[in-house]
DNA sequence: ACTAAATTTGAACTGAGTATAAATTTCGGA
DNA sequence: TCCGAAATTTATACTCAGTTCAAATTTAGT
């Protein structure tokens, strides 16, 4: 198991270390777009010797090799996902929870003045609120009737 | 025309003061999506008094209120802009300048598990090199066979 | 004109991310 | 297997966009 996420990381053409393998591990197994904080925490007890430093950069370093995803949905931090493939991202502006979304007949979108621009990546963030953070208002406003 | 702004504010429920309506009216004679830090920078000469922590409270008091749209491309600082029609933005990874970008089609796109979310944003960033440093990239090329 | 509420201001603070330089690990060649 | 250069990791110090907070000023109603 350990071998496959090597394979995935030469793959990227990155080579693989311990906190590089362990990084990516921890992506690909908790799809919940973490902070660079949170995969620190969890990774820390684990490898002992893990530094900050170390997971901004290897973060980075996936990043800019497209092993992975780095989502500017939030305002405080950036968070990554392990899954490049095309998708888009929702998140409640009131608990704060991010959605994937599947996206369909994106390239049925028409942009003008595209054509002088060579496009690398594209990012697309709905922000509003979830089922339960509805739920719990609605509820709590029959509360006060 | 100080009337205009005034009346637009209204029009989004903000109170206008002196500040506000410079602050309104700089975004929109720039539509260069610029920085909070930018904006003082601009409005500081003519308003003396004027204090960054007002720049940054009137730009959030706007985005809440919908009468501008805060854009989040850079990872470095938010961007501002008085055109709240829909539309995309693109920013260049080399010179990090930021185009308008009109799409057109944009409900003709299908997202699953839509249903359950109650959509209040979208966002849509595109990323990658605008002519000018495809050219500039082009030329340095050539200078170096 | 007087007072309460709203707004503005500047100073101190916060915290995600970066820079740097030293320590450790990796790896190819003798 | 040992050596040394290169890559990687680490801890500390730092940066800087944005926030907090409390005092000062302005606005608006009576």
């Amino acid at each position: 198991m350990a071998n496959f996420i090597k394979e995935h990381l030469l793959k990227y053409g990155i080579k693989p270390s311990l906190q590089r393998m362990a990084v990516m591990n921890y992506l690909m197994q908790h799809k919940t777009h973490p902070t660079a904080e949170e995969i620190f925490n969890d990774l820390y007890p684990v490898i002992p010797t893990l530094s900050k430093t170390t997971v901004y950069n290897t973060l980075k370093l996936f990043a800019e090799h497209n092993a992975i995803l780095c989502i500017q949905i939030d305002d405080k931090n950036a968070r990554y996902d392990a899954d490049t493939s095309s998708h888009a991202h929702f998140r409640c502006k009131s608990c704060g929870c991010i959605h994937d979304l599947k996206i369909e007949g994106l390239e049925t979108i028409h942009i003008e003045n595209y054509g002088e621009l060579t496009v690398t990546e594209c990012h697309i963030y709905y922000k509003g609120y979830c089922k339960d953070c509805l739920e719990k208002q609605a509820n709590e406003n029959e509360n006060n009737n």
